[in-house]
DNA sequence: CATCACCCTG
DNA sequence: CAGGGTGATG
C-alpha cells in the first residue's frame, strides 16, 4: 500500500488538468441545437423553460378551477370543455360558474352534425338545454333563462311544443318555469352551498348533452320531460324549501353546538377558578391533578414560556420537540424545576409585601397562577422521569435511531459514555461569549495539528478501505509526511451527530442547521429502520418545522452548564454533517455505549462555502489535495471531498455563464476589437461575480481575479466572434486556459477560522 | 471501477 | 447549490 499514496498524488496533479472532459457530450447535447442559433437563444434557454413550465401551471390552474366545481365529476367538465378548444382560451380566469357558461356554450355549438352556431342546434334538442339549466337552478341557468336571449328562446321553443303536445300542460309549465325563475336567486344561494346535487344534476345534463344520446340517455329524458309539468312547480318549490329547512336545520345545529361549547367553557372557566381557591385551601387534591393535566394545553406551552426568560423563549416556545425526544423532556423538565425554584423564591417574598400593600387583587392571581404551574410543573416533572426512566430502561438503542442531534445535557452523554468532544464542543458553547479561542491552526505552517479531532481517537476504530487515501490526503502540498488525525477514518463513523456548535455567533448558523438537519435526517431514515424511533418517521415528513425545531433544541443547548475541559481548537461554524453518505453501515456497528452516540463531526459549513468561494477568486480548479490543505479544519471523507469539488465546480459554472453571457452581450453591444473589453471593478460582470462569490465584501477581491476575468472574457469573446462556438466542445479550449490562470491561496486562507475572524472585523 | 468535469434540472 | 446523468481518464 505505499505506493498508493505516491499514485494517489500523481492522479491528483494530472487530474487537475482534466478541464475538458465531458464537453463533448454537453455540448453534443444543447450545443448542437443552440450553436447555430443565436447566442441570444442560449442564454433565454432558462427564460423559454420557465415560460413553458407557467404555461403548464396555467392548464394546472385551470384543472384545479375545474375541481372545485365537483371533484371527481370534474373530469367530465373538463374533458368537455378540453373539447371545445375554441372556448378554452377564454376559461382561464373563468370561476366555477363560468365554467358552466361555456360548457353549456360549447355543448351548444358541438351539437348538431355540422352545424356551428348555437341557434341551429338548439332547435333540435332546445328545451332539454332549458328545461335542464333552468331546473338545476344553477347561477348559470338563471342567466341564461333570465337574459333576453334566453326569454326568446324560451317563448320559441314553446311555441313548437303547443303544436305537438298538450297546450295546457305547456302552459302551466311555461308560468312554472318562470315562476321558478322569479325564485332562482334565493335557490340559487343555496343549491350553491349545497353543491354536491347540482353538481349530480350537472353531470347528468352534461352527459346528455355532450355525448349522443344513448337510449337509456333519451328514456331519461322523456320521463324528465313528462314529469316537468306536473311536478316543476312542486320541484321548485321543494327545492327551495327544503333548501330553506336544510340551512335551518343547519343553523339550529351549530347554535346547538355553540350553546353546548359555551356551556363547557363555562365549566373549564369555573374548574380554572377552582383550581385557584384549592391550591389555597388545599382542599381538592383530586381534582387538581386532574384539572392541571387538563390546562396543560392552555398553559403548558404559553403560560409556562412567559416565566422562562432565562432560557431562551425561543427555544421554549417549539416544545414539541420535548415530544420527540425524552432526553429533552428531561432537560425541559429540568430547566423548568429550575424555574420552579426560582419562582418558589420569588414568590414566597412577594406574597408578603404585596398582601400587606392591598394589591391583592391583581398579585394575587399571579400567585395563583404561580402556584398553578407549580402543578403543572411537578405533574410534568413526574411525566417526564417516568419517560425517561422507561426509555432507559431498555436496552440502548443505536445512535441513529433516537433523535441524534438533541443531546439535551451533560448527563445524557455521561450516561451514554464519555465523549471528549461533545465536552470542548458543548464548553465552546457555553463560553464561546467569553472566550477568544487559542487557535492552533492559526499558526499552522503545513502541518495540520491535530486540534479538533482529539475526539477522534476517542471514537471506535472502524477501520476503512478509504484509509490510506486519508492518511495521505494532507501530503500533497505540504511536507508533511503524517496523517491527519482528522483524517482518520474511524472519525467518519461518529458522525451521527451532525451538528457542531460551536459559533453561534454567526448569523447564518441556525438557519442552516436546519438543512443539515433535513439532509441528514432523509439520509438516517432510509438507512434505518425507524421502527424503534417513533418521532422519526413524522419527523422527516415535517421537514419544515423541524428546521425551526432544530434551532431551537440548539439554544437548549446553549444553556447548559460548562465543562471544565477548555476547548482545543475552533472548529468553524455549525458544522453540517452530512452522516457518510450511505455509509450507514458503519453507523449501525457502533456500540451504543461507545460514546459516539452524538458526536461532533466537523463537516461543512457556511462559513466553509462562504471561504470556498473566496478561495474562488484565487483557485478555480483547487485539487483534492488543496482543499484538504484548505479545509483542514474538515474531516475529509468521500462526501465532504466530492462537495467541495461539487461546490468549486458549481462555482465555475456560474462563472463561465457570466462569462458567456457578458461576452455574447459585448458582442450584441457592437464591441469590435478583443481588447476593448476590460473587467474593472466598475465592470457588471465585476459586480455580479462580485455578488455571488463575495456577497458580504468579506475581502477585497485580488486584482489577479480580475485579470483572469478579463481573459476569460475575451477568450469567450475572440471564441464566439470567431464562431468558434459552433464547435460543440468550443469552450474546451477555454476552460484550458483558465485552469492555468489559478494562483496562490494566500496562506490566511489555510487558518480554520480565518472566516471567523475576518467576519468578526 | 473510481474519480471527476461537465451539463442539466429543480 | 445539490442530485443525477454522461463521458473521459487512469
Amino acid at each position: 500500500m505505499p505506493d498508493h499514496d505516491t499514485e494517489f498524488h500523481l492522479n491528483r496533479l494530472t487530474k487537475r488538468r482534466r478541464v475538458d472532459i465531458g464537453v463533448k457530450r454537453i455540448v453534443s447535447s444543447s450545443a448542437s441545437s443552440t450553436q447555430t442559433a443565436s447566442a441570444i437563444i442560449t442564454v433565454n434557454r432558462a427564460a423559454f423553460d420557465a415560460m413553458n413550465s407557467r404555461q403548464c401551471k396555467k392548464q394546472d390552474v385551470l384543472e384545479c378551477q375545474g375541481a372545485q366545481l365537483g371533484e371527481a365529476k370534474s373530469d367530465v367538465l373538463r374533458k368537455l370543455l378540453k373539447r371545445g378548444s375554441s372556448y378554452e382560451d377564454n376559461m382561464i380566469p373563468f370561476s366555477g360558474a363560468t365554467i358552466i357558461t361555456n360548457l353549456l356554450k360549447s355543448n351548444k355549438a358541438m351539437r348538431g352534425t355540422g352545424g356551428r352556431e348555437s341557434v341551429v342546434p338548439r332547435k333540435a334538442e332546445p328545451e332539454l338545454l332549458q328545461e335542464d339549466t333552468c331546473s338545476n337552478s344553477s347561477q348559470e341557468s338563471a342567466e341564461e333563462c333570465l337574459s333576453p336571449f334566453g326569454k326568446i328562446s324560451l317563448d320559441h321553443l314553446d311555441s313548437e311544443r303547443l303544436n305537438k303536445e298538450h297546450l295546457q300542460a305547456k302552459r302551466a309549465r311555461v308560468e312554472n318555469i318562470i315562476r321558478g325563475m322569479n325564485h332562482l336567486p334565493n335557490v340559487m344561494a343555496t343549491s350553491i352551498s349545497s353543491g354536491k346535487d347540482c353538481e349530480r344534476e350537472l353531470e347528468g345534463e352534461t352527459n346528455v348533452t355532450a355525448q349522443s344520446f344513448s337510449p337509456r340517455e333519451s328514456n331519461r329524458e322523456n320521463k324528465r320531460k313528462q314529469k316537468l309539468p306536473q311536478q316543476q312547480q312542486h320541484s321548485f318549490q321543494q327545492m327551495v324549501s327544503t333548501h330553506k329547512e336544510q340551512k335551518v336545520e343547519e343553523r339550529r345545529q351549530l347554535k346547538l353546538q355553540l350553546e353546548d361549547m359555551q356551556k363547557q367553557l363555562k365549566q373549564f372557566q369555573e374548574k380554572f377558578f377552582q383550581i385557584y381557591d384549592s391550591t389555597d385551601s388545599e382542599a381538592d387534591g383530586g381534582n387538581l391533578s386532574e384539572d392541571s393535566v387538563r390546562s396543560d394545553g392552555m398553559l403548558g406551552d404559553g403560560g409556562i414560556n412567559e416565566y422562562l426568560v432565562q432560557n431562551s423563549v425561543a427555544d421554549r416556545s417549539d416544545n414539541e420537540i420535548a415530544d420527540l425526544d425524552p432526553r429533552c423532556f428531561l432537560d425541559e423538565a429540568k430547566a423548568l424545576h429550575r424555574e420552579q425554584v426560582l419562582l418558589d423564591g420569588k414568590m414566597a417574598k412577594q406574597e408578603g409585601s404585596l398582601r400587606s400593600k392591598g394589591l391583592m387583587s391583581m398579585h394575587e392571581v399571579g400567585k395563583r397562577l404561580a402556584e398553578t404551574l407549580k402543578q403543572e410543573l411537578n405533574s410534568a416533572m413526574s411525566q417526564v422521569v417516568d419517560t425517561v426512566v422507561n426509555v432507559f430502561s431498555k436496552p440502548p438503542r443505536p445512535p441513529l435511531q433516537v433523535f441524534p442531534s438533541l443531546p439535551a445535557n451533560e448527563d445524557h452523554f455521561v450516561f451514554n459514555g464519555n465523549n471528549p468532544n461533545f465536552h470542548t464542543a458543548n464548553q465552546r458553547l457555553q463560553c464561546f461569549g467569553d472566550v477568544v479561542f487559542p487557535s492552533p491552526l492559526d499558526s499552522f505552517v503545513g502541518v495540520p495539528l491535530p486540534c479538533a479531532n482529539d475526539q477522534t481517537e476517542a471514537l471506535p476504530l472502524v477501520v476503512r478501505k478509504s484509509a490510506s487515501e486519508h492518511h495521505q490526503s494532507s501530503d500533497p502540498g505540504a511536507q508533511n509526511g503524517h496523517p491527519h488525525p482528522s483524517l482518520h477514518p474511524s472519525s467518519l463513523s461518529g458522525n451521527t451527530g451532525f451538528i457542531s456548535p460551536s459559533s453561534f455567533r454567526h448569523p447564518f448558523s441556525l438557519p442552516l442547521v436546519g438543512y443539515s438537519f433535513q439532509s441528514t435526517l432523509g439520509a438516517s431514515s432510509t438507512g434505518y429502520s425507524s421502527k424503534d424511533s417513533p418521532g422519526l418517521m413524522d419527523l422527516s415528513r415535517e421537514t419544515t418545522s423541524l428546521r425551526t425545531k432544530m434551532a431551537s433544541s440548539q439554544h437548549l443547548m446553549l444553556n447548559h452548564s460548562c465543562s471544565p475541559v477548555l476547548p482545543r481548537s475552533t472548529a468553524e461554524g455549525l458544522s453540517l454533517i452530512k452522516p457518510e453518505c450511505g455509509d450507514l453501515q458503519d453507523m449501525s456497528d457502533i456500540s451504543p455505549y461507545s460514546g459516539c452516540t452524538i458526536s461532533f463531526s466537523e463537516g461543512l459549513s457556511p462559513n466553509h462555502l462562504k471561504k470556498a468561494k473566496l478561495m474562488f477568486f484565487y483557485t478555480r480548479y483547487p485539487s483534492s489535495s488543496m482543499l484538504k490543505m484548505y479545509f483542514s479544519d474538515v474531516k475529509f471523507n468521500r462526501c465532504i471531498t466530492s462537495q467541495l469539488i461539487k461546490w468549486f465546480s458549481n462555482f465555475r459554472e456560474f462563472y463561465y455563464i457570466q462569462m458567456e453571457k457578458f461576452a455574447r452581450q459585448a458582442i450584441n453591444d457592437g464591441v469590435a476589437a478583443v481588447d476593448d473589453i476590460i473587467v474593472s471593478r466598475d465592470s457588471e460582470l465585476y459586480k455580479v461575480l462580485n455578488m455571488h462569490y463575495n456577497k458580504a465584501n468579506d475581502i477585497e477581491v485580488p486584482e489577479r481575479f480580475l485579470e483572469v476575468a478579463q481573459i476569460t472574457l475575451r477568450e469567450f469573446f475572440s471564441a464566439i466572434v470567431a464562431s468558434r462556438d459552433v464547435d460543440p466542445s468550443w469552450k474546451k479550449a477555454i476552460y484550458k486556459v483558465i485552469c492555468k490562470l489559478d494562483s496562490e491561496v494566500p496562506e490566511i486562507f489555510k487558518s480554520a477560522n480565518y472566516l471567523q475572524e475576518l467576519l468578526r472585523e
